[in-house]
DNA sequence: CGCAACCATTTACGCGTGTAAACATAAGTT
DNA sequence: AACTTATGTTTACACGCGTAAATGGTTGCG
């Protein structure tokens, strides 16, 4: 079962730094989500149930600790999207965004950078 | 409130051409999703009521336009999901699906076209 | 030992979604 | 006029999600 916007905010915290603690992540998620213990709570046990957290026990609490690795997720993210909007390749998802304007300087730099690389090893 | 897949569905039928009456749209998604007629006709008032498509009558069945352009669920799906993933900038998405190897010599070369033509604009 | 504090687990509830059955209505046919 | 057919509208239902309250167990303190 895929996992929802929510739960992907807590494993975002989990890639960020593991294990942590129940408090630990409400801690950094509470302000911007206003969320509840209960709440973090919650969908730490769904990300259990899941497989994509590991809880090991500490004493009275336990220390949660990401099974799902960050590149698996958003592979499988971006691929979804990729295939349903862009017929699965990239080129046309980043002419897309070329015609919205949506590319930085930076962007475009990196790109060129990026295929330049793709050049040296081709050979 | 925003359309969901299965809605999409439908959505990309009316892309590719409208008017198109139910009966039409179930035709051709029928089959690949396999969906029944009554299936569709929700989705449809779904669609309806989040004004997504636009119904006209003609005799006594309706004709179903998109209301929403493609260009705009493109935009807000693909948004999302740069924000969500990738800082909201679009090297490191190409990045990440250069890593994954998933990148064709199409893709490449268009890449390499669309740059070569920004910088024409450039000046 | 009994109670308070601290965590985790269970239960709950409203909402959107996927899927479809049931129902309504209008028009064509006998 | 009654019956059938074609279509759309309403209702339904299970499930996941966002959110949290209620409940339960364990540990430290008086």
């Amino acid at each position: 079962m895929a996992i929802s916007e929510a739960e992907a905010v807590v494993m975002d915290v989990l890639w960020g730094r593991a294990p942590r603690t129940a408090e630990e992540i409400l801690a950094e998620v509470g302000p911007s989500q206003n969320w509840q213990e209960g709440t973090v709570k919650s969908l730490l046990n769904r990300l259990l149930k899941k497989n994509a957290v590991h809880a090991e026990r500490d004493g009275r609490r336990y220390l949660y600790t990401p099974l799902l690795l960050r590149e698996q997720y958003v592979q499988q993210e971006s691929k979804g999207l990729l295939d349903r909007l862009f017929g699965g390749r990239v080129a046309p998802l980043v002419a897309h965004f070329s015609e919205q304007r949506k590319l930085s300087e930076k962007d475009i730099a990196e790109l060129r950078k990026l295929l330049a690389e793709l050049d040296n090893e081709q050979h």
